[in-house]
DNA sequence: CCTCCGAATGTTAGTCACTAACATTGAGGT
DNA sequence: ACCTCAATGTTAGTGACTAACATTCGGAGG
């Protein structure tokens, strides 16, 4: 439908978005995230400050990355309601992960910016507190698809809980991968980091 | 042993800590945490800036506890090593939950104050953030005390992913406790949490 | 082709968290 | 009574971030 093709201005908007992204992430690679000061990103990808602050609210958001709250919440809501909570949204995880980095050429050739900012959100404290900070959003999203009874804190609560515990190991699971340096294939380690934390059988084979 | 009674210096070191932390708190409670400048609560101190940055490393320790590793890590070493991982730290979690805020008087006195800091931690982004990554502190802690297999990867994975799901479900119970205003007893919530998470049959009773 | 609108960017002048360096005061041991 | 040094104050910075206003230029309409 509505594929418009981008105008000029949206096209030299889009490349300045990523131009200052990018520096950012070499720049932070290179000298560490704090020794880096915003005015230095903006003066390597040649604009100014306050253009910065225009694309990106933080200087945390220059690593940051979106977290997928849909295309996991999609998973969720799909899987069987007679499923244990923690195998409809592990199950979910894997999946979107295999999405993301499995098939798709573009996810190949981003890889590395992507280990690249992960590596900068596991090791630099601020960007870590903000990324498991990020996950609420997540978290809040997959809740909403498990569609469990709302009028009922109980089963809010335990939804909640479920999907915590999940999340929380995928962001092991996501730490391992980039000690490993993305030799593993993120999926089997999110679906291993389930199978240790809830047992093997919770951890259903897709199909 | 060495209890030498506190000097009048000493004395005084503590109390201005204390009277910091106290203005902090109520002031953050009342305006909200963003329009309170640290020059307004040294001001409400009486102390200079300075001073707070002399007791607190920055402004959101000045909400910040320490968590508990000590506590959480000793019950999780003396844990039988052929449970369950995530019995083992859940069911410290759990004992400790309840050392922290069950028996002792001098916790129930600090109550309030405790839950003041909690619900400030767990509404203001930027606090909230903070604190989850200080559970890695917490989570290094237990990993150590689980005593797993230092020369394999595999097992200190399992083990990690095992704690952080358990953390993270105990974050899910303390965001609960704040929310019912500590209604309920942490111990109880945890536990109910967790067994929501691993399934009832991994909550031990104690004993 | 001209013209005007507005989106993207630049500039300037702030606020506030936080740090470093040096001055001051007073508790506590000699 | 004196000296030491820990606790605090003062001052002058850096850097993240914001608000307000100026500028430029792509693009839509005449």
């Amino acid at each position: 439908m509505s594929e418009r093709e981008p105008t000029l201005r949206e096209r030299r908007y889009s490349e300045t978005r990523r131009a200052i992204q990018a520096h950012a992430v070499r720049l932070f690679t290179e000298r560490g995230y704090d020794a880096v000061t915003v005015a230095d990103v903006a003066e390597a990808a040649g604009v100014s400050a306050m253009t910065v602050y225009r694309h990106f609210a933080t200087k945390e958001d220059l690593v940051l990355l979106e977290q997928p709250a849909e295309l996991v919440a999609a998973r969720v809501a799909a899987s069987p309601p007679t499923q244990p909570l923690v195998r409809r949204v592990g199950g979910a995880l894997v999946d979107a992960a295999a999405a993301l980095t499995g098939g798709s050429d573009e996810a190949a050739a981003n890889e590395r910016f992507l280990l690249d900012c992960l590596r900068l959100m596991v090791e630099t404290p601020a960007l870590r507190a903000r990324h498991l900070d990020g996950q609420y959003v997540l978290q809040q999203a997959v809740v909403d698809a498990l569609g469990v009874d709302a009028a009922s804190p109980e089963a809010e609560f335990r939804a909640r809980a479920a999907t915590s515990a999940c999340l929380a190991v995928m962001h092991t699971a996501l730490t391992r991968w980039v000690e490993e340096d993305g030799r593993t294939s993120l999926p089997e380690l999110i679906a291993h980091a389930l199978a240790a934390s809830f047992g093997d059988d919770a951890v259903g084979q897709r199909g």
